[in-house]
DNA sequence: CCAGTCC
DNA sequence: TCCTCTGGCTCAAGACTGG
DNA sequence: TGAGCCTGAGGAC
């Protein structure tokens, strides 16, 4: 799905772009996430239990680490991708994509389409600090980016450069438009850099053995990139966390041991308090200096780094602006 | 730290 | 020749606790 | 389901 060869690509020609930082460097922030994206997660990772269940553990370790999560639920997809998720329903068995969420929730909102895309305007428009997601689909829609090296030559980041990046993903293949077969990740970068637009790249290559897709729905993918609309402000709230409501759900309705829950809560005020105390040293000793984060997003493991991605659990791709 | 449980 | 794309295969994707 | 790794079949230089 999304962009996969993108994430490759940027970590072996813009290496720099990369950056690998613990959860605790984003005390203060607030990040989005696309909640089917992690409610999948949880799924995969023990399908006999509730995904909720560790959604609820997930979220108080982000609160521990005084971050503000924001669940973003997919909306209605553009027509552009019916494709995409038919072929994806077709694999999994199931005839109809299921509505995750309806109507606004506690610090979640239904996104108007795509949560991914929807997670990458709050980061545009600063609605958010960052965006957590497991793929590189966020780039594309997004935040000022900057990928190194990239724009070696200097070039005033900005839209100009986003929409380099955007015909990038579109050659490297995204899910709203078919991609030029025989078109890899190095000979797409390269042409990017020679001839920037895909207008321009189609000019220049051999039609013979890179046939351009009939019908090629390019100028209709970029366009769903390049969507300037508002994002319309979330009526986003975070209120205190209502542990008997908690309780109330999970075990009741979810069927959740009740102890486990109680216990997680108890842990999770001991660490506030200890939070607050801190703070309270912190103050006396001068304000620390936070680090500026842009844009993040967890880096898949590799294979045998196990061991220190568990150590590094949050580990993030950080770009400069 | 590892391996087993969570439902 | 070297380089690059591709397709087929495997595996692991969470969080917490007790020994 | 996707990401990593290995393979072989082409172009590219």
């Amino acid at each position: 799905m999304g962009i996969t060869k993108l994430a490759d690509l940027i970590r072996s020609e813009a290496p720099d772009a990369v950056s690998y930082k613990d959860i605790s460097d984003y005390t203060g922030k607030v990040i989005a996430l696309d909640a089917s994206v992690v409610l999948n997660q949880f799924r995969a990772a023990t399908p006999s239990l509730s995904p909720l269940t560790g959604l609820f553990f997930r979220t108080l370790t982000f609160l521990e680490h005084d971050i503000k999560p924001v669940f973003v639920f997919d909306g209605k997809p553009p027509v552009e991708k019916t494709p995409v998720l038919e072929r994806r329903a077709e694999a999994a068995g199931w005839s109809s994509p299921k509505r995750t969420g309806e109507g606004p929730h506690n610090s979640a909102f239904q996104a108007p389409g795509d949560a991914e895309a929807q997670c990458a305007r709050l980061v545009r428009d600063r609605v958010v600090d960052a965006v957590a997601s497991e793929d590189m689909d966020t780039l594309p829609f997004g935040a000022n980016v900057l990928i190194r090296q990239l724009n070696a030559k200097k070039d005033r980041c900005g839209l100009l450069k986003l929409q380099y990046l955007v015909d990038l993903c579109i050659l490297l293949g995204c899910d709203y438009c078919d991609k030029i077969p025989g078109l890899g990740p190095k000979k797409a970068l390269t042409l990017i850099q020679k001839h920037r637009t895909i207008e321009n790249v189609v000019l220049h290559i051999n039609r013979q053995t890179y046939p351009v897709p009939l019908l090629w729905k390019y100028k209709e993918a970029r366009k769903i990139f390049l969507d300037e609309t508002e994002t319309p402000a979330p009526n986003v709230v975070w209120r205190e966390l209502d542990e008997e409501a908690v309780v109330d759900f999970l075990c009741h309705t979810k069927h959740v041991r009740e102890e486990r829950i109680r216990h997680r809560m108890k842990t999770f005020h001991e660490h506030r308090e200890n939070r607050r105390e801190e703070r309270k040293k912190e103050e006396a000793a001068g304000r620390m200096k936070q680090t500026r984060m842009d844009y993040f997003f967890r880096v898949t493991r590799k294979r045998g780094q196990v061991r220190r991605a568990k150590r590094e659990k949050y580990t993030n791709i950080w770009m400069n602006i």
